[in-house]
DNA sequence: CTGGGGAGGGGGCCC
DNA sequence: AGGGCCCCCTCCCCA
């Protein structure tokens, strides 16, 4: 006995959760859109997909190979069997390009009906680009780029991949009727590699939640109350991360599952639609789907929704809109969340995707990151760059896809203006900096600093605890003079001087002097939060607002004012609390 | 409407 | 690398 229609509705179910977000648990980068789609249908579509998926849930792909327009194509189509064309995208130079896509991320299928359909046109397919480097080895080189300071031959975690030549592919899976409008691949339940044999038990238990998340880990451990979604996350993940993770990958999918419980926004908004004025994509927007608002937590739904709003507030806005179509982002957003607030939630992903890194910073040259370097808010900001203290941002890390006015050498040292390829390259130039040039400029009194640095200087000057005891904290910075502990401290404070960010989002584009920080960010950007509350459910993306939270159900208010004996259960408060008390108002 | 408190969220930084 | 803390921004609630 067999449904007829078993395998067509399964793929129709699962496009439609695509479409929504539901249960996506990984994330397609391309140039500057973002993908969301399930790890099975992937891997069960592509060998290539398969290995990227297995350890990553946020992928870069190489730009060169495909961009967002087409990755479109290529996602219909792995999820529909159909090659859904317009007037354009039937166009020779489509296929083509489909054909490139479809090579270089081993979709056989669909280069095969590419090709078929180029030939049929009297076209040919591209002629150079199969072999082009495979996409292994384009990954690599990719991802290398995309991360700083990670060791060389960091990618070594992935699997070999069957060669990255583009063989030709069997015709026998098409089906030979082919019209103009749509192609089909001849069964939906004919899958290129055999890797599917587990895609409906998975996805019917909710997605990958069995899957060793082997990808950076921001999911952290949950506590254990965390219900049904922290049982996902897999505790085990810290140790597995990657060098190469950090570059290509993000989170582990159990979260992203469980952000759509617990997280509405980032699951919704990431695949619900926004206003259509991307060139490519204005076409359509079939996901046009009223998929279900997004439940919140008290006070807590509002609030994920100005996720963003912080950078976005007293900055400029861009005149890009960075419309959401069909799950995709598409560019960079204006900082006014322009649907916060407004339930649906669905702009926020492209937000905050995009308020974190303005632009405006990243089309202009390195130097205006000089600018930024003091504090994320003022990167973040653009225009409010200046301020932020006197880390001024002399190097400067550009992020392949962001910024590609630099072409090969992304990388560029802003006091020399050289340009490197790798930010391995360039984090060693910058060492060459700080130790031939760096202390010799400040011996002579002249140390690299922006020219509106002064008051950014006054800022970060000795005070506060840095200086004493300095008997028990040796090491000086002899920049500003703090002292550390141990040296490791003093050269992580010392970078905060000379080094720019050597750790973007691969998401925004935003640079974090520190990996950690950096980790942390993409957690906002994925909606991970792991550490639940016991009491209440509420989630938190460290353990740390768990632990004030906590405070709010003990009710323990250990912070107390001096001035009027008011308690308050976090610092913060107290602090703002006394500003009351010193402010003249 | 306004001010103060409570609280969620983000980044920087030190350990 | 991760934890913890500090600071900041912001919003909501309430008096």
């Amino acid at each position: 006995m067999e449904l007829p229609n078993h395998a067509k509705q399964l793929l129709l179910q699962l496009n439609q959760q695509r479409t929504k977000g539901f249960l996506c648990d990984v994330i397609i980068v391309v140039e500057n859109a973002l993908f969301r789609a399930h790890k099975n249908i992937l891997a069960a579509s592509s060998i290539y997909f398969k290995s990227l998926v297995l350890h990553d849930n946020l992928i870069n792909l190489d730009t060169e190979m495909v961009n967002p327009s087409v990755f479109r194509q290529v996602l219909d189509f792995i999820y529909t069997g159909k090659l859904l064309s317009t007037s354009d995208q039937s166009s020779e130079h489509n296929f083509s390009a489909l054909l490139t896509a479809a090579s270089y991320l081993q979709l056989h299928d669909l280069a095969a009906l590419c090709r078929k359909k180029l030939k049929r046109n009297g076209g040919k397919p591209l002629p150079g680009k199969p072999s082009t480097p495979g996409p292994l080895s384009r990954l690599r080189l990719n991802s290398q780029r995309l991360s700083s300071s990670t060791p060389a031959g960091n990618n070594n975690h992935y699997p070999p991949t069957p060669s990255d030549t583009d063989q030709p592919q069997p015709d026998e899976g098409l089906r030979d009727k082919l019209s103009d409008d749509e192609m089909y691949v001849g069964s939906s339940g004919k899958n290129g590699n055999g890797a599917n044999g587990s895609t409906n038990g998975n996805i019917s238990s909710g997605g990958s939640a069995g899957e060793p998340d082997l990808g950076l880990d921001l999911s952290k451990k949950s506590p254990p109350s965390a219900g049904t979604a922290t049982d996902a996350l897999s505790p085990h993940s810290n140790s597995q991360e990657s060098p190469q993770s950090a570059s290509v990958s993000t989170t582990n999918s159990a979260s992203l599952d469980d952000s759509s419980n617990t997280l509405p926004g980032v699951e919704t908004c990431i695949s619900e639609n926004m206003d259509l004025n991307s060139s490519k994509t204005s076409e359509e927007a079939p996901n046009q789907l009223d998929g279900p608002p997004p439940q919140k937590k008290p006070r807590q739904g509002a609030r994920k929704n100005e996720w963003p709003k912080r950078e976005a507030s007293g900055l400029k806005s861009e005149d890009h809109d960075r419309p959401l179509v069909n799950g995709v982002i598409v560019g960079p957003k204006d900082g006014r969340s322009t649907g916060i607030g407004g339930g649906g939630g669905g702009n926020f992903i492209s937000d905050q995707s995009f308020q974190c890194k303005d632009e405006e910073d990243i089309r202009e040259n390195g130097r205006d990151h000089s600018d930024e370097s003091g504090q994320s808010d003022g990167d973040s900001g653009g225009g409010g760059g200046t301020r932020g203290g006197n880390h001024s941002a002399n190097y400067v890390y550009r992020q392949e896809g962001f910024e590609p006015a630099f072409g090969d050498n992304l990388y560029v040292c802003i006091p020399c203006g050289k340009g490197f390829p790798s930010s391995e390259q360039l984090n060693a130039h910058v060492e060459t900096h700080t130790e031939d040039e760096l202390y010799i400029k400040e011996e002579g009194g002249t140390l690299v600093k922006e020219e509106d640095e002064e008051e950014a200087e006054d800022l970060s000057a000795p005070v506060g605890p840095s200086n004493f005891g300095s008997e028990t904290r040796p090491f000086k910075c002899t920049v500003c003079s703090k002292s550390y502990k141990d040296p490791a401290t003093l050269r992580q404070h010392e970078k905060s001087h000379w080094l720019t960010r050597p750790f973007p989002c691969n998401i925004c584009g935003k640079m974090f002097t520190q990996r950690g920080t950096m980790t942390r960010h993409m957690r906002s950007h994925l909606g991970l939060k792991p550490f639940a509350c016991e009491e209440c459910g509420m989630r938190f993306t460290r353990q740390y607002r768990l632990t004030e939270h906590m405070r709010v159900h003990s009710g323990e208010k250990p912070y107390e004012c001096q001035l009027c004996g008011g308690k308050f259960t976090q610092q913060r408060n107290l602090i703002s609390h006394l500003r009351m008390h010193t402010s003249p108002s």
